[in-house]
DNA sequence: AGCACGCCGACT
DNA sequence: GTCGGCGTGCTC
């Protein structure tokens, strides 16, 4: 009888595809094996086994399986395939998108690439030849003519490489390499090759890094690291899900560190999930002290190779025991996970983006551990709302810690207002007294500060230059974005358009417009105010030229004041910043996003976190336009769960997310009458499912045209009633609806599940 | 997504 | 008279 298997092909389409199964191959090919297919009309692909059956489908002709990789070793787990299913349907993308997603580039050879498919790397080593075997043990003398002096001087020196013995044992393998590099003579390596005295032969060595120093017991915790261990503990007993909240460096690593050797000693398996790659090299040191070469790392600057060991590794028998990595590291295969840690959990950086699958790594790990019977621990500072939430009612457990390790201080958090300073004239370019004074004062005792101001987009928010007024969006509380063309403000949520007032509707004043700078600018003004100071800056355009190396000048005290965008917020442990200073909060808080307010408090707390370390008690000072903005009190005084209230409350008066699931659809055409018809009648037949006060645009974004296309957004707030299934079923509905009776030639349309 | 088929402008 | 532009249609 023959049989058929269902394939996952990294192609964008919904369905799997059948292949017969030829004879010679049957019993090789099993679920999660890769094969080799034929895959339209001239191309060659690698699919992926889901299912093996005998019944032949109808209405089709089937093509054969071309061949079966690996010998029929199992490349994907079952475990992983629940999860693809779920991660396509929860994110509303097709099952090869998340295919393409998971598979290393190298494990999936095509017929275009087949050329940069995964090569095992391998080295040349040095053994006896034929003939020096056979005369073994001789007199090197014997084995060599008197005119062929250069070749004894390398055979000799093999021996002494090999840790040749006088029992005839040989103790160490010699590379080629390595003979080759203290003898300079290819023409007597190949002369003694020939001459069948040496033998060269290739080992498969991989390209995983093997640590080499030595391992040693976790440091002990302290009371309160302890008693959150406990908590954690008791939390998994009737949770699954664990929110650590502790506060900044209260010594939350050294706990994940207890977790994990708990889990590897009963031989389950850890993942380790950090959002941004920047800092794993140093996570990865303090692991790798104590877990030696049972890690692994897995994030996107491993090269495709290396990706390929790692997965083919944690595939087979002997894996790692806990995998440090990004979000992709999620799809890796695990045979026995035993826990998920999710740290810094509220990163927004854990969405993946712009290629479908647009999956959230932190709730796809929960949906990983989940399907593996394993627990998940959420580690943050300022966790975010929604995971606050789960916590509050209960889906998750809680754990606090409160202060920091060995009772560091919280910094004291300075709040100035510039309008107030730049009235009295003040300010000395973006400078209140304030902050120039307690940098003087840092500097003058050999402390270092650091400047944080955010520069993303903030461009176009109308904003009141005298009493920091910003105007917004009625229906959705979200600062407008101003456009030149028109001069007009628009809200990038619904779509609507607004005139901007004449004058401030708040104090009267008539200068309404942000002013912009950038980090440039602050370094300008600083070189100028604080002549004496050594400066830094570390923002995209300045870490082209290797941010390490800033870094560690100024951890190494070679600079005074860094001055920066987010990447200086990231959990860097800097020792000695007596000051830190938001030149302009405005800019975080009136982000036009529902979250802004959020971000808001973590990234400035996150900021906050690196001033004062041991020793004294730093200073953090915030200038803002609007000093009574609730969310500055609530950090100032660390009142996190007041502020997770107001959070609360605002969100469900907007209905926005834990009190709704957002999707956003987005339709792209070349041609925008196109974009705007189709958008229109997608989002009017979105408002007949879901109701029309929940369906917000279509709008157009900010970017207009990318790479020649018309980009039109809808965005839908799903009621918490709605499972994901019914969810995608319905706008499924709605975007088939328009694919059957309207125009949506040359329209595309893509959704994003959770946006953030 | 890729790749082929198919129908209209400037070139050996 | 062809080469090649990218519109659209299909992929077990």
């Amino acid at each position: 009888m023959d049989m058929y298997a269902d394939l996952m092909l990294p192609v964008p389409l919904e369905q799997l595809f059948t292949y017969r199964i030829p004879q010679e191959l049957s019993g090789l090919v099993v679920p999660g094996t890769r094969v080799y297919v034929p895959f339209g009309k001239n191309r060659q692909v690698t699919g992926i086994t889901v299912r093996v059956h005998s019944c032949k489908p109808e209405g089709c002709r089937l093509k054969d399986i071309i061949s079966v990789f690996d010998g029929g070793r199992t490349a994907v787990l079952p475990k992983q395939f629940e999860l693809f299913k779920w991660i396509s349907d929860y994110y509303m993308c097709c099952p090869g998108d998340v295919m393409k997603a998971a598979l290393p580039g190298g494990l999936r050879p095509d017929s275009r690439n087949e050329s940069r498919s995964f090569k095992p790397k391998t080295e040349t080593f040095v053994r006896l030849g034929e003939k020096a075997r056979s005369a073994w043990p001789a007199n090197p003398d014997s084995l060599f003519s008197k005119t062929a002096g250069k070749q004894k001087e390398i055979f000799l020196r093999y021996l002494e490489l090999s840790g040749y013995a006088e029992d005839g044992t040989f103790s160490r393998a010699v590379s080629k390499r390595l003979l080759t590099e203290t003898c300079q003579s290819p023409t007597a390596m190949k002369a003694l090759q020939n001459n069948g005295i040496l033998e060269f032969f290739e080992v498969e060595t991989g390209r995983l890094p093997v640590f080499k120093g030595t391992t040693s017991a976790p440091a002990v915790l302290n009371a309160v690291q302890q008693q959150a261990l406990e908590d954690i503990h008791r939390q998994f007993k009737s949770k699954d899900v664990c929110l650590l909240h502790g506060v900044t460096s209260c010594g939350k690593t050294e706990i994940y560190i207890h977790l994990i050797r708990e889990q590897l000693e009963q031989g389950r398996q850890v993942l380790y999930l950090l959002p941004e790659i920047a800092l794993t090299t140093q996570i990865m040191h303090r692991l790798q002290r104590v877990f030696g070469n049972d890690m692994c790392v897995c994030h996107s600057r491993c090269s495709d190779n290396v990706r390929v060991e790692v997965w083919n590794r944690q595939a087979g028998e002997n894996p790692y025991g806990l995998v440090l990595g990004a979000r992709s590291a999620v799809m890796l295969p695990f045979r026995n996970l035993g826990l998920v840690i999710v740290d810094e959990e509220h990163e927004p950086s854990f969405k993946q983006e712009d290629p479908a699958p647009r999956y959230h790594g932190r709730n796809t790990a929960i949906m990983l551990a989940t399907l593996c019977g394993a627990k998940t621990l959420l580690g943050s500072a300022t966790p975010a709302i929604e995971s606050y939430c789960n916590a509050s009612v209960g889906k998750y457990g809680l754990t606090s810690i409160t202060r920091r390790y060995s009772d560091i201080e919280m910094p004291a958090i300075e709040i100035v207002d510039t309008v107030e300073m730049s009235r009295k004239k003040y300010m000395r370019d973006m400078f209140s007294p304030q902050l120039f004074n307690r940098i003087s004062e840092a500097l003058s005792q050999g402390r270092q500060a650091i400047l944080f101001h955010n520069r993303r987009g903030y461009a176009g928010v109308v904003e009141c230059a005298d009493c920091g007024w910003v105007q917004k969006c009625d229906c959705c509380d979200v600062s407008l974005t101003y456009h030149k063309t028109g001069g007009n403000a628009t809200c990038h949520y619904c779509g609507r358009h607004y005139s901007v007032p004449p004058i401030c509707p708040e104090c009267g004043g008539h200068s309404l417009k942000g002013r912009i700078f950038g980090t440039e600018k602050i370094e300008e003004a600083v070189r100028k105010l604080f002549p004496g100071a050594r400066t830094a800056r570390l923002d995209v355009d300045s870490a082209k030229e290797g941010y390490e190396k800033i870094i560690l000048d100024f951890q190494e005290g070679r600079t005074d004041i860094l001055i920066g965008t987010q990447m200086v917020s990231k959990g860097l442990d800097f020792g000695n910043v007596g000051v830190v200073g938001i030149i302009q909060a405005d800019s975080i808080m009136n982000f036009p996003d529902f979250r802004a307010t959020e971000r808001a408090y973590q990234l400035m707390s996150q900021v906050a976190g690196r001033a004062g370390r041991k020793g004294r008690r730093g200073t953090v000072v915030i200038q803002t336009r609007q000093p009574q903005a609730p969310v500055l009190q609530m950090l100032r005084s660390g009142r996190w769960e007041d502020f997770f209230n107001s959070q609360m409350e605002e969100r469900r008066l907007f209905n926005y997310p834990p009190y709704s699931r957002l999707v956003n659809i987005w339709i792209r055409s070349r041609d925008m009458n196109a974009a705007d018809s189709s958008s229109a009648a997608l989002a009017s037949s979105l408002g007949d499912l879901f109701g029309k006060e929940n369906v917000l645009g279509p709008d157009s974004p900010a970017v207009q045209r990318v790479q020649l296309m018309y980009l039109r957004k809808i965005m839908v707030k799903v009621s918490i009633g709605t499972g994901p299934a019914r969810t995608r079923a319905m706008i499924m509905q709605a975007a088939d609806c328009l694919q059957d009776s309207g125009q949506l030639r040359g329209v595309s349309v893509s959704f994003d599940a959770d946006p953030q």
